[in-house]
DNA sequence: GTGTGCACTTAGGAACCCTGAG
DNA sequence: CTCAGGGTTCCTAAGTGCACAC
């Protein structure tokens, strides 16, 4: 192993997002190895790059906790060793070192037995409370909803009255309250943003009371090349009927895309095809290479050219227009509030692409119909109308679900839903509600710990198999890992998914005892490559899991989401396995902001210590992306300006001396302003270095990993509103505007002392 | 238990847009 | 004023988890 080390250079290697694809399947029946052939194609690989720099100081202020248990992370770089099909691959490996920070950082480090949080019995108590609702309000006063922060009791009381003066109100009225009447207070409410974290919530599954919105916006008619467009068939210009020529526009339009040039992609699209040809078609179009789309491809690169080059007019016309249809279909009335839609138009056909080696890349996504169209929304709210011409397939009236209006997906065959705006209530509440359940399992997590690791020695197989499951869902913060159809999407796995194929054992490697080296594909068909160090009960399991088994068979053979989430279910009230990933990612994010924070450090540095907190969740969330494509060069640029800051530096030192020098012999006021000036301009130019620096050291740490899921989505954001709020961080540095709209509440309610 | 449908969250990349350096 | 490049928004695929039928 060692020798992979290839890390050297820091490109890496990357992990591709490839896919390899053996197909697997169902536990215990046979399986049939296939084996594609395929390479990845140009996937791109992504690798995880990661920063030295960061590493060192990071690990450094693990130090200590590291001795506690394993010190585990260490990862190297990976090489192929995987023989089997990723050897060739180029394969990259995603280091992703930083993963030893967090793993101190999150404490599992520290020993499992503790007594850590005061009240960790707190969860005990699993069954009564069913309601989530209740739950929450219970911890409302734990959690100090407002400001307000004096006497609680006062407020708590103080509170309900007032959600008892404005609840029914509002509530009674919604009920009847006509569309009219629900407009009409919705206008007055944007200058006083309504804090809907302040009122009741329903209970018993009832999601709203009244709803009204426009419906959706349907994708645009599709308009007919122009006579000149010519597609060519073996060499011979061809009118294509209507259908088949929107058809092959879809096809057109990605010619320059890579996938256009896969076998699965040209033949599931040439069968959806002439599913859509005329019998004429049919008979003549029966070769896709002989398909000339060149000239159709060439037309709409011009006009999404000439599309660039419109005026300022034009351009402006268009953006009214977008902003007239926003107004119009991008809201809806929910229980007299006016609340963001957030996609509110029909998806456009199309060729679909899924994302890495998917079974059904190519094929065609239908144009939606209104007679395909559920329309949700209250019985006495002003229905949509359905186009002219057209009617709804259906107008329900559910108000136990969230969404507006439903269709089916041709493709794999699901439900595709309008639904509200992150910024809405009614994702607000869920969201927050996802983070107190998170907080919740801080207080037993100790408990969970060592009732997984007893789990490691038990009799039952499946007890055994659900322990290190869960040890793996913990520590690494895996996905669940749900079965999924064979043949239906990419061939990617979760925790309870695994295949011995994705695992090595290895008793001991680089000094450190115990090693597995995870190399699989995960959602969306991210490498998750890692090597962990893990306790040896948890090895001695692995190879038992093992034994006897081909490759890819399932690691856990005895284990689904389902049994252990039920299990998870006993445990705690509320627990799964994802709450796991959110509450090691905000955990981790509250240790690690505590640990990188220098009170002295300015602004900028401040930030960047934020930056490397999200960033240390990011990795052990595995997100990642593809690096800028302008990411060299960007680099380069950020490089050039530092050096020519460097440059104006030393020259305004000198001229500092110098001044510095004639004050000496001259000791008049003027020369020792003079020096004044400079100085002022040394350090100005020095702070002005300073920050691109910074800036530097970010993007670069930043090469390809992505911040942006893990703050949207796992992160408590009253961590990071306290985190401003303490170090007087502007709260716009940390939030752009979109982000702090979803996290309006946490910005209301979080002050610089709470604790995740 | 297993299989299936449904609802809803999480995810990366493309498209779009804005800004600040030159 | 232009244009690159980087942030933001849009888009929709791909997950999780629960309920329900058998």
């Amino acid at each position: 192993m060692s020798g992979d080390q290839l890390h050297n250079d820091s490109q890496i290697d990357s992990g591709s997002r490839t896919n390899d694809s053996h197909k697997h399947k169902d536990k215990h029946k046979d399986r049939e190895h296939k084996h594609k052939d395929h390479k990845k194609d140009k996937e791109r690989e992504k690798s995880k790059h990661s920063n030295s720099e960061h590493k060192d100081s990071s690990e450094k202020k693990n130090k200590d906790k590291d001795k506690v248990k394993h010190k585990d992370g260490s990862s190297e770089k990976h090489k192929d060793k995987h023989k089997d099909k990723r050897k060739d691959e180029k394969s990259k490996s995603s280091s992703r070192e930083t993963k030893i920070k967090k793993e101190k950082e999150n404490g599992f480090a520290s020993p499992p037995q503790i007594k850590a949080e005061p009240e960790s019995n707190h969860c005990l108590s699993p069954k009564h409370n069913k309601s989530l609702k209740r739950e929450r309000d219970d911890d409302d006063t734990d959690f100090k909803p407002k400001k307000i922060k004096i006497e609680n009791e006062k407020k708590a009381k103080k509170r309900k009255q007032d959600q008892e003066d404005i609840k029914p109100k509002k509530k009674t009225k919604d009920k009847r309250g006509t569309a009219a009447d629900g407009k009409k207070r919705v206008k007055k409410e944007p200058e006083e943003k309504w804090k809907w974290w302040e009122e009741e919530r329903y209970t018993d599954g009832v999601k709203w009371k009244f709803l009204e919105h426009k419906g959706p916006v349907f994708a645009p008619d599709y308009e007919p090349l122009p006579s000149k467009v010519k597609f060519y068939y073996d060499g011979k210009p061809m009118k294509l009927s209507p259908q088949t020529e929107e058809v092959a526009t879809f096809f057109a339009k990605m010619l320059d895309h890579e996938y256009t040039t896969k076998d699965i992609f040209r033949k599931n699209f040439f069968k959806d095809w002439r599913k859509e040809m005329t019998s004429e078609e049919k008979s003549i179009l029966t070769d896709l290479k002989k398909c000339d789309f060149t000239e159709m491809s060439e037309y709409f690169k011009a006009q999404s050219e000439a599309r660039k080059q419109m005026t300022k007019e034009e351009k402006l016309k268009i953006k009214e227009e977008n902003e007239r249809l926003l107004q119009e279909y991008g809201f809806c009335v929910m229980d007299n509030h006016k609340e963001r839609i957030a996609n509110f138009r029909i998806e456009p056909p199309g060729l679909f692409r899924g994302r890495g080696d998917h079974p059904k890349m190519g094929m065609l996504k239908r144009r939606i119909q209104p007679e395909e169209i559920i329309i949700n929304c209250s019985k006495d709210s002003k229905i949509p109308p359905a186009p002219a011409g057209h009617k709804w397939k259906e107008v329900r009236h559910d108000n136990k679900v969230t969404w507006l209006v439903s269709w089916n997906e041709n493709i794999q065959g699901s439900i595709k839903y309008i639904m509200l705006n992150p910024s809405s209530r009614i994702k607000g509440e869920k969201d927050w509600q996802k983070y107190e359940t998170a907080r919740k399992l801080k207080k037993c997590v100790d408990r969970l710990r060592n009732q997984y690791r007893e789990d490691w020695k038990s009799k039952e197989m499946k007890i055994r198999q659900r322990a290190v499951a869960l040890y793996f869902i913990d520590k690494l913060a895996l996905r669940a890992g749900n079965e999924k159809e064979e043949g239906e999407s990419a061939d990617t796995v979760g925790c309870c998914s695994l295949r011995v194929e994705h695992i090595k054992l290895y008793p001991e490697m680089d000094g450190q005892e115990f090693v597995v080296e995870f190399d699989f594909l995960g959602k969306d068909s991210i490498r998750y490559y890692n090597k962990v160090p893990v306790e040896k009960r948890v090895f001695k399991n692995l190879q038992l899991f093992m034994e006897n088994k081909q490759p890819e068979d399932d690691l856990f053979d005895r284990l689904n989401t389902s049994i252990l989430n039920k299990h998870l279910q006993e445990l705690m009230d509320g627990l799964t396995a994802k709450v796991f990933r959110t509450y090691n990612a905000s955990i981790t994010l509250q240790q690690q902001l505590k640990e990188l924070t220098n009170p002295d450090e300015n602004l900028p540095a401040k930030i960047l210590s934020y930056n490397r907190a999200n960033r240390a969740v990011a990795v052990l969330c595995n997100h990642q992306r593809a690096p800028p494509k302008t990411f060299e060069k960007s680099m380069q640029n950020l490089q050039t300006k530092i050096d020519s800051k460097k440059d104006q530096i030393s020259a305004s030192r000198r001229e500092l001396k110098s001044a510095k020098a004639d004050a000496k012999v001259r000791r008049d006021e003027k020369t020792k302003k003079c020096v004044e000036s400079k100085k002022k301009a040394v350090q100005r130019l020095e702070e002005q270095l300073m920050k691109l620096e910074v800036q530097a050291t970010d993007r670069e740490e930043n090469k390809q990993i992505a911040l942006g899921t893990s703050k949207l989505n796992y992160l408590d954001p009253r961590i990071s509103v306290a985190w401003c709020k303490k170090w007087d961080v502007p709260i716009e540095k940390i939030y752009n505007k979109t982000q702090r709209e979803k996290f309006a509440w946490a910005i209301d309610m979080a002050e610089e002392d709470y604790e995740f």
